[in-house]
DNA sequence: GATAAATGTTACGGATCGGTAACATTGTCA
DNA sequence: TGACAATGTTACCGATCCGTAACATTTATC
């Protein structure tokens, strides 16, 4: 997961700026600062990435590549099983959004950079739409009585417990997504 | 509710301070722009708020005051019938968080300084817990089965909304937050 | 109208940050 | 070993930002 220490400084930089951007926000954070966290320096960063918005693009497309062996790892886990998938969807979106640093920077830099013109935005805005179109799709095979409002429900859960998680921590209400989602799920089963 | 163009320029500052904060995050807007947009200068600014930090604390307790005139309005709007008011707090929620410029400036505050150490952490954390205290209690006067869980589920739904509002806009799930919600309370109503 | 307080204006200091230039160092491959 | 690419180091520029100093102007109070 985390480069060690000896790997191209490309991939250091980009796992330095992702962690860091998650810590302290996109603006929250220098070049300088991922540059050392990388064990690097600012001009090799330079070098690789043309700019630090650049950087962000990276960052988010890594992400999203990510994220794309998240759906793939629930639907190999329940072969042909939409309802099943989609309880493992909560019971990993769970996981995913209540770990110490955890990996919603789409969320996070979604709603730190929709404000200004980034070049990022329509990336995201994109994947957005991705997303939802699957989770919809799911919820619809797995027999949700009204799987478009489903999962308006299951997105401002998740988004939700990432913002609580990390304001609240370990004691917020995001320690109960996976309960409260699993009961609304239930709810649209019939 | 925008202070008008004269008025002491304390107040003035106060309000551009929460609408550019609002608008671009605290990290977003710097103190020039605030003391222009309030019609002052960064002058006078400086003399009614030592820093940029007691500004912020400064409209995160204007903010908590107006929550407190939120609260009171649905107890005076529904007197003694407790779930009524619970219905009517996911309505008003649910438009305090679908509104151009919302006044949830206490959430985005909370995400945005709980990684660093501002002053205004303590007042923040505390502030939730009321907010939460006080939901639990008019969850359980509605008889709501598990009222602990019903305010996690609604505190989520809360907080997706407001980030899902910032992100997506109008096309979002959160302007489906108060058909969700209200659906999620009746579930805990038996 | 005089006096004092509050507000406005201009300029500046120190710090940070994104980004670049010039040069030194390391590593790789023939 | 020699040559060349990749990486590291230092220094710097311009912009922005928080905060302050000094002085001018308005406003309120007597």
């Amino acid at each position: 997961m985390t480069a060690a220490v000896r790997c191209p400084p490309r991939e250091r930089i980009i796992d330095a700026a992702r962690d860091l951007f998650r810590k302290h926000g996109i603006k929250g954070i220098g070049v300088d600062a991922i540059a050392e966290a990388a064990s690097s320096n600012k001009m090799t960063l330079y070098r690789h990435f043309g700019s630090k918005d650049d950087l962000v693009f990276v960052c988010l497309q890594e992400a999203a590549s990510e994220a794309e062996a998240f759906w793939e790892g629930i639907k190999a886990a329940n072969p042909g099983d939409p309802r099943a998938q989609l309880s493992d969807w909560v019971r990993r979106a769970g996981e995913f959004v209540t770990v110490e640093h955890c990996n919603c920077e789409l969320l996070d830099a979604a709603a730190q950079l929709m404000e200004s013109d980034h070049p990022a935005r329509q990336f995201i805005e994109d994947l957005r739409g991705l997303y939802r179109e699957r989770l919809v799709e799911l919820c619809r095979a797995a027999g949700a009585a009204d799987a478009e409002l489903l999962v308006d429900a299951l997105t401002l859960l998740v988004e939700g417990a990432r913002t609580n998680w990390r304001s609240a921590g370990p004691g917020g209400a995001a320690t109960r997504f996976v309960k409260v989602a699993d009961m609304i799920v239930d709810d649209f089963m019939r």
